[in-house]
DNA sequence: GTTGTTTATTCACTCACTCGCATAAGTATT
DNA sequence: AATACTTATGCGAGTGAGTGAATAAACAAC
């Protein structure tokens, strides 16, 4: 079982019901196919930036972020700027990112993400996605932190 | 330096200029401060589908794949499928394909370059894609080719 | 404080991927 | 055919992600 899947299986569960620990969950995954340990379980929440709520009963229970689970998985975010930003360039306060085609609404969701001081808004086309800085400065920011992230995505030596 | 920017170097390089050896292309890449071997850059340039092609003078040089590197990596593709492919369902001769939000067109970009013999067509919303088959039975083993791809996704275990 | 429950972490391991080296295979030239 | 050049591949090594079992740590209840 892939461990995209997983997480996938996982944040929809959280969006249906409340569950109250990674015990249950386990459970709850099992009955759906998916054979799962505690211990992946609470790397899998941590990733997904889940927290344990409280009630005011007393009751607890695991909650995605954000407004009713609109942020899905971070992660994988971080994964399509890894993988399919292909290059950053300038131009005074925009910066012009290239993607493979049909990937720049993908990207652009994730630079959104990224929550980057002094990022105005993006734009997305089809294989570019154009984000308009506060100022050159941080334009060249912007374009060093995107270059940063890409840079680690890959192999051996 | 991580496979994919030395890809995305390769194949900006190969946009520009003629290179007609694999050293020719080692070296260049060095000059950029890609430093890689000539058996590495020949499993890139597979992977990358580069034809080398000939001129009526008699040269030759190697060509990215598609209308002007229209098509820009094969693997790429499977990428996308591998790691975006939620689930698939079926009703009748339909397939339903789920992503990630903001994929599905990435998503039916790749299932159109399967080249499924049997699929009609594919429509792509924002998380889904409509995938048409020609019968049930094509349908079914749509999908058994799909989780295949998508199963051999993660980890261990 | 002790006990029981829940969660986080350490450890060892597997696996897929990528790479360089050496070498085989292929191709052109003479 | 022999030689030189070019490309592909078998092989072993290194690496990082992901995982379960065991265990530590945190927390709650009593």
């Amino acid at each position: 079982m892939s461990r995209t899947r997983r997480l996938t299986a996982l944040t929809q569960m959280l969006a249906g019901k409340r569950y109250s620990s990674q015990d249950e969950l386990a459970a709850a995954l099992g009955r759906n196919g998916i054979e799962v340990t505690q211990a992946t379980l609470s790397r899998d929440l941590r990733s997904l930036g889940v927290a344990k709520r409280a009630g005011a009963d007393g009751s607890t229970w695991y909650e995605l972020p954000g407004p009713a689970g609109e942020s899905l998985d971070r992660s994988r975010q971080m994964l399509d700027l890894k993988v399919f930003v292909n290059e950053t360039r300038l131009a005074q306060n925009l910066a012009v990112v290239k993607t493979p085609p049909g990937h720049a609404s993908a990207v652009a969701r994730a630079i959104d993400m990224l929550e980057f001081e002094g990022l105005v808004g993006s734009v997305a086309g089809d294989d570019t996605v154009l984000c308009v800085l506060h100022d050159t400065a941080t334009a060249k920011r912007f374009k060093r932190h995107l270059d940063s992230i890409a840079q680690t995505t890959g192999g051996a030596q």
